[in-house]
DNA sequence: CACAAAATTGTAATCATTACAAATTTGCCA
DNA sequence: TGGCAAATTTGTAATGATTACAATTTTGTG
C-alpha cells in the first residue's frame, strides 16, 4: 500500500486518497477492469466517487506510463475485406492502418499456457514509411 | 463486380443494390473503413442510403464470413497494471481476457515493411483452460 | 487561519451503435 | 400483369461509454 504512494509520487502524480485506492486496485485485479468495474468496485469504500473520477484518474495514470489501456484500435470499429493471414501496422502519426503481409503466425489450433486458441492477431503501432519520410523533408 | 454478386450469393446473401455496393467498395478500399467512412464515400452514389443499413449490412457481412471487423476488445476500454512485456488471451466462452507471459516477442525499434515499429501487440482468442473444463464435466 | 491551486463532483453533451417500427422494394405465383 | 408476403431499407429514438465543463470541495503552504 505504502509503495503505490510511493509510485504515485515518483511518477509526478500527488497521492490523493481516490488515486492510491484505484492504483492500488489495478495493482490487485489482474482481469482487465473497466472504468465501470473500477468505479462500482470501490464505491462502496468510497461512497462519494465520482465516474468522471475513474475516468480522469485513469487518464493520468496512462498518460504518466503507470498502466496501460486495451483500447487497440479507436473507438470506432473498422472492416476489412481482406482475410488472407495478415497482421496490422497503424501509424501513430497519421492514424492509418496498413496491412502487414510480412508474416509473424502461430498455428492456430494450439493452445496457450492451457488455453485453446481460434484465432490470433498481431498488431504493430508505430511510425509509417510515408510520415517517416515527411518528417525527413 | 459480377463476382461481387456471385460472392453474396454464394454465401447465402441476396444480393441487393446496396449489399453489392457496400461489399464492393470494401472490396476496393483497403483502408480499413469505419461504418461512416463507407456511409458518407457511398451515400453520392446511393442518396437514400441510411446508416443503419450500412451497419445491419456489415454485420451481416461479418456473420457469413465475408468480412472481419477490427475491434479486438469490446467497446469498453480496459486497463492493465502489468506493463511487463506479454499478449492477452480472450475467451470467447466466458469474455475474460487472461494474461500470457509466454513470450512471442518481436523486437521494437525494428521495422516492417519499411514502418518503424514502436510497440506491438499479441492477441490470441479462443477457449480458455476453465471453459475447456467446465465443457467436459 | 486564509487562500490559491489542485482534485473531485455532477450534469449535460457527444459519438458510435443498436432497437424498433414503419415504409419500401422484391420475388413469385395466380 | 397484378397482388401480396417476405425481405430489405429507412428514420428516429434509445443506449452506453466517454468527455466537456463549470461548480464545489479538499489540500498544502505561507
Amino acid at each position: 500500500m505504502e509503495n503505490i504512494k510511493e509510485k504515485l509520487v515518483k511518477n509526478g502524480i500527488s497521492p490523493s486518497v481516490h488515486r492510491i485506492k484505484i492504483l492500488e486496485y489495478l495493482s490487485k485485479n489482474f482481469t482487465h477492469p473497466t472504468a465501470e468495474e473500477i468505479f462500482h468496485s470501490l464505491s462502496n469504500e468510497i461512497p462519494t466517487l465520482s465516474k468522471t473520477t475513474v475516468y480522469n484518474t485513469l487518464k493520468t495514470f496512462e498518460e504518466k506510463g503507470l498502466i496501460r489501456s486495451l483500447s487497440i484500435f479507436e473507438k470506432e470499429t473498422r472492416y476489412e475485406y481482406n482475410l488472407s493471414p495478415h497482421s496490422h501496422f497503424q501509424c501513430v502519426v497519421c492514424g492509418k492502418i496498413y496491412d502487414i503481409d510480412e508474416t509473424f503466425e502461430f498455428d492456430d489450433n494450439r493452445f496457450v499456457e492451457g488455453n485453446k486458441v481460434l484465432e490470433h492477431y498481431v498488431i504493430f503501432k508505430g511510425i509509417c514509411k510515408k510520415c517517416l519520410q515527411d518528417d525527413k523533408e
